[in-house]
DNA sequence: CGAAAACTTGAAAATTCTCAAGGCGGGTGG
DNA sequence: CCACCCGCCTTGAGAATTTTCAAGTTTTCG
């Protein structure tokens, strides 16, 4: 379970190796709330489903650093990726050249859905800080999922998840004007690191402004803003990438009446 | 394989049950192009995934009216629908109330991937025209994934082409503008069609303008005045729902540059 | 410490929505 | 057979939202 593998992400982006240790850790926050160390527990984060599946298909792990690639869009997939530690950004890139967010995942997130069954990837997964992910191989997945009905279950439940996790984002899409686009993500997010273990009201976002704005469908300049009205009427304190939700009630009634 | 089965979808909309023909047909359009006839081949636009899956999953069949549900969010899902004639929308009803059409689908299309896993429907399927479709009750898809290797890429392979699917919509409502949205409706619809043997260039459109607005993220009047725009631009010709595509490169070049 | 990247804020422009009014068409009942 | 009705569609004008462009500030990182 623990057998650090000789794939090496790093050299798909040009990064220059460190010596010796596993990988430089990524700068410490000045509030260090998400993100933070392993977990106790060994598995933070991982949901039954896919502790199961890393548990089961004897996975490997494998070091990304932060801004390298885990996949890209066109390759050949070889497997799913359970995060163990950090945390990544998938992205569609477009045929004029733009990119758009797809999702942001985090510790227990499983990625490289969209390429099983032999076909290839459609996006591209970044890791926005150096992080550790477990390898499962789509033909031990399958093999598995063959043996054990129990486990082709859990990996019918992480695709039909994935399928409704992007219905949610297309309805976001379709139907909110931006405010309610930036409360809806606060609070997704907030709801993800709770049920980690983290707080829930304070974390430190992993991303760009502009980042924020791909996947919402809005511009930086427009989650900029927001950022900063919601913090002059009192909703959240923010500075920087650093937020703190301070009436959580009062989002979430934005994102239900705008 | 052609074993009509006793279920009826009818009851769940509350239409008046029809006494001996199978259902009644849909009004003749004026110009019947699109979703006409069950085909010569008997397997009209079924791709060889859906083929193979229909096949082997020794499937019967259900007739749905137009405007019934064949499933409906939140119901405990048992099967997977591949179309055999008609045509489908998705939609997702939001907590308040809205709704939001997350895709339409045609004959060979597979729908109800979302309760693959045991999950509950997250969106429901209404019938825009009366339809039959193909029941692969889980039960039996699981078991055949489990047997044969085969069918079991196949499945997966369905379930990739759902998620690069919706993520499609999301490029579209996440980078587009109105003009570029509806250019890119149109332009796929003119290819599924085309795929399954009919004229790509001249359809009739099984939805409202609302319709195709809410999958758009788009109001309907605005959908209105880009057909007309698009009408008086020489892009297309327009009557009511009968739509003749008139300069395709054109529409392609606004996909691309706005 | 200095350069580059990220962020904030303002003002004007562009896009899309909302509200409103009217037209078309097909199906139904008189 | 005709008139009416209802759902669907079109079009206009003004309002609201969001983007674009621009300038300046802060933060990050080597």
């Amino acid at each position: 379970m623990d057998t650090a593998v000789a794939i090496s992400p790093v050299a798909r982006s040009g990064w220059t190796p460190v010596p010796n240790p596993q990988f430089r850790r990524a700068p410490a926050s000045v509030v260090p709330l998400a993100f933070p160390h392993p977990g106790r527990c060994g598995m933070p984060g991982f949901g039954s489903v896919q502790a199961t599946m890393v548990e089961r298909a004897g996975a490997t792990h494998i070091n990304v650093r932060k801004g390298a690639a885990l996949f890209r869009a066109g390759e050949r997939s070889t497997a799913l990726y359970a995060i163990r530690l950090g945390s990544f950004k998938t992205q569609v890139v477009t045929d004029d050249g733009h990119e758009q967010v797809s999702g942001y995942h985090m510790t227990g997130d499983v990625i490289g859905s969209d390429g099983i069954g032999g076909s290839a990837h459609d996006c591209e997964a970044v890791a926005l800080e150096d992080a550790e992910v477990y390898v499962l191989p789509f033909e031990r997945i399958e093999a598995l999922a063959r043996e054990d009905i129990g486990f082709q279950r859990s990996l019918h439940r992480v695709l039909a998840g994935e399928i409704a996790r992007e219905r949610g984002v297309m309805v976001m899409l379709g139907t909110m004007r931006a405010e309610q686009r930036l409360a809806s993500f606060l609070i997704d997010l907030a709801r993800r690191y709770h049920e980690r273990g983290y707080s829930g009201s304070e974390f430190v976002l992993r991303m760009t402004r502009e980042e924020i704005g791909s996947h919402l469908g809005l511009t930086l300049e427009t989650v900029s803003r927001l950022f900063s009205r919601f913090r002059d009427s009192g909703l959240i304190d923010v500075r920087g990438r650093v937020v703190k939700l301070l009436d959580r009630a009062a989002l979430k009634r934005i994102i239900l009446a705008g």
